[in-house]
RNA sequence: AGCGGGAUUGUGUAAAGGUAGCACAGCGGACUCUGACUCCGUAUGUGAGGGUUCGAAUCCUUCUCCCGCUGCCA
């Protein structure tokens, strides 16, 4: 963190350069006078251990975490595993991986939210000694009949029952004495609030089934609205940072803390949830994508899950950089993917080793070169930074080129090759002219004819002409691999499939992978894969990236990508000034 | 309808009464052994009306539009 970022705990309130709305609530807390003066902020980050974490939580990793950084504090990870229903063992080690892999530490404070069942329990007997919850017997069915309406109070026949009698009907319901749905425990507030979370929230119900951690010990399980404010104080959080759908809970979070004997008492404070275009965050449709076969898993490179970037090439870095750079508001917002992918380029182009692959592979054929003739030239890793090194790569007369970089009739600005064209570089060997091309019966063109200026070794002609057409990558006949490359577009190609009146698997863009086989790699790739094949952790880690020169970044794919089977994704592609 | 939020250019986000800025996207150009990168330039914005003020995105007021909330989910 830049030190002018830096913010002053004591003293007048100091806003900052690349401050939000949180920072400055944070600011005022710590200054005199404030509910936290010259205390260290704490933070949490609480995710339910019951799906794969996306994006969306990137950002929110970024204001936990950022945020307690910024103030000099700490943050806590906690899984929020309080309904056994959905969660999973499976997924808390998934979801470390990934925040490890992010780059961020909670050190030692690693918790779960069911540790503390038995102090939720406790709290939820004092409050029945307090008169401020009670045992409700309505099933379901009625719970839901008795809700009221808007204007029209809620209703419970058993608001006023005796302090002991709840006292003994909770007792027993923690007991097992009765089956799930019976009976709940209610906190007791205000039957006719405006804000429904307030009509005597359920706070305990009842569910005979085993809990991941706690295993048969407990059949009536606290509800998020009570378990969450409990945890965070009994943690010492002081900020309790969360998406803006808890906006109307706050109200119920300040009362927990306020009515139960608590050591601390954290703000909560909300902020907007990422959107992108183009893509869905909610994990009930990202899991439909899994469950339904639209994708091929969790972690498909189309998926905006963080298993799903990795593989699909994405960097930690390019990540935080996008969660930090988009900011933090209350607004709804629906960010650009374009924007990620900036990102993304922006960090590959100064790390990604530079190597040329054809995609779509036409012969080109050196009619001039001998034939059995071979060169080897040295081309660099990465121009944007020589310390990176160079490779070898040989030349001979039989070539791969790009089929997009022929055109028998040219359209208008197009610098590469055609019949009596302009001159071209293939990368690094030498100049050519197109003489012509060979063609099918169908009149497709399978081979492109050129001729090479021997006095151009290396790219740059003998008598320092002016190279009028572009440089072109390609790949030596004679000495190259096969690969199966992948190129994915958008999952959806309507941007907000998420918008009203849609279902959002008719959003689907039916061309979001396009797989090519018969492509065309520098022999070198062997190497990489075999090693990439010993690795230990590879769908946790980035697999090995490359910039294909002219054409984007692309990395080997951390499941099917073997020495003997080359399978790269494309990460992102270049961007491409060149309009038709 | 009740409660709670929100509205600054195409997108996202700053500006706490004093030059409406930044990033991405767009457009134009320079450079280039990647039509990439880099560099330079450029268009587009305070939801609407009233008021306070020397001065309003910001304060007051009326209105409009948008989002969330009636799980024994989180």
């Amino acid at each position: 963190m830049s030190e002018e970022n830096k913010v002053i705990a004591a003293g007048e309130p100091e806003r900052t350069e690349g401050s939000n709305f949180i920072d400055n609530f944070i600011t005022e807390d710590l200054a005199p006078g404030g509910q936290y003066e010259g205390m260290t902020i704490h933070t949490r980050f609480p995710p339910e251990p019951n799906g794969y974490l996306h994006i969306g939580h990137c950002k929110a990793l970024c204001i936990d975490f950022g945020t307690a950084e910024k103030f000099g504090g700490l943050c806590n990870l906690r899984m929020d595993d309080t309904n056994p229903t959905k969660e999973d063992e499976e997924f808390v080690g998934a979801i470390q991986q990934d925040i490890h892999w992010l780059g961020f530490d909670w050190g030692d404070r690693f918790f779960f939210g069911s540790d503390y069942f038995e102090e939720d329990y406790r709290q939820a007997v004092l409050l029945i000694k307090k008169g401020l919850a009670y045992v409700c017997q309505l099933t379901p069915e009625e719970f839901k009949a008795n809700r009221g309406d808007i204007g029209i109070p809620a209703v419970s026949p058993y608001r006023d029952r005796p302090i002991e009698e709840s006292l003994d009907l909770f007792q027993r319901m923690r007991a097992g004495e009765f089956p799930n749905g019976a009976m709940t425990l209610r906190a007791k507030i205000d039957l006719a609030s405006g804000n429904f979370n307030m009509r005597d929230p359920v706070i305990y119900r009842i569910n005979h089934m085993s809990h991941h951690r706690q295993g048969s010990k407990w059949c009536i399980y606290p509800m998020y609205d009570f378990a969450h404010p409990i945890q965070d104080a009994l943690e010492g959080i002081t900020h309790s940072l969360c998406s803006l759908e808890f906006e109307a809970h706050r109200p119920l979070y300040n009362w927990v803390i306020e009515h139960c004997e608590l050591p601390a008492h954290p703000r909560q404070i909300e902020f907007a949830r990422l959107g992108i275009d183009h893509t869905v965050m909610s994990k009930r449709k990202l899991r439909a994508l899994v469950e339904e076969g639209r994708v091929s898993g969790w972690d498909d490179p189309r998926m905006p899950t963080l298993c799903g970037l990795r593989r699909r090439g994405y960097t930690a870095a390019s990540i935080r950089n996008f969660c930090e750079r988009i900011g933090v508001a209350k607004s709804p917002n629906v960010v650009e993917f374009g924007f990620l992918e900036h990102c993304l380029r922006e960090d590959l182009n100064a790390t990604a080793e530079r190597t040329m692959a054809v995609l779509r592979p036409v012969k080109l054929t050196v009619t001039n070169y001998p034939e059995g003739q071979s060169e080897v030239f040295q081309v660099e890793n990465n121009p944007t930074d020589p310390a990176q090194g160079t490779h070898e790569i040989t030349f001979s007369r039989h070539l791969w080129m790009e089929a997009d970089d022929f055109m028998e009739q040219p359209i208008p600005k197009y610098k590469r090759l055609y019949p009596d064209g302009p001159e071209c570089r293939l990368k690094g060997a030498y100049l050519v002219k197109c003489t012509g091309c060979v063609k099918d019966e169908n009149g497709h063109v399978t081979e492109v004819l050129c001729e090479y200026d021997p006095n151009s070794r290396g790219g740059d002609p003998a008598d320092g002409r002016k190279v009028k057409g572009a440089t072109l990558h390609w790949v030596d006949a004679e000495n190259c691999l096969d690969a199966e490359v992948r190129l994915y577009d958008n999952l959806f190609s309507d941007a907000q499939p998420d918008g009203p009146d849609k279902n959002f698997l008719d959003c689907l863009n039916p061309d979001s992978l396009s797989i090519l086989t018969g492509c065309k790699v520098e022999k070198g790739m062997a190497a990489v894969a075999a090693e990439f094949d010993k690795r230990e952790n590879r769908t946790g880690t980035n697999a090995p990236t490359f910039q294909f020169m002219r054409t984007g970044y692309f990395c080997m794919d951390n499941r099917d990508c073997s020495a003997d089977h080359l399978v790269f994704n494309r990460s992102v592609s270049l961007k491409d000034s060149f309009k038709k």
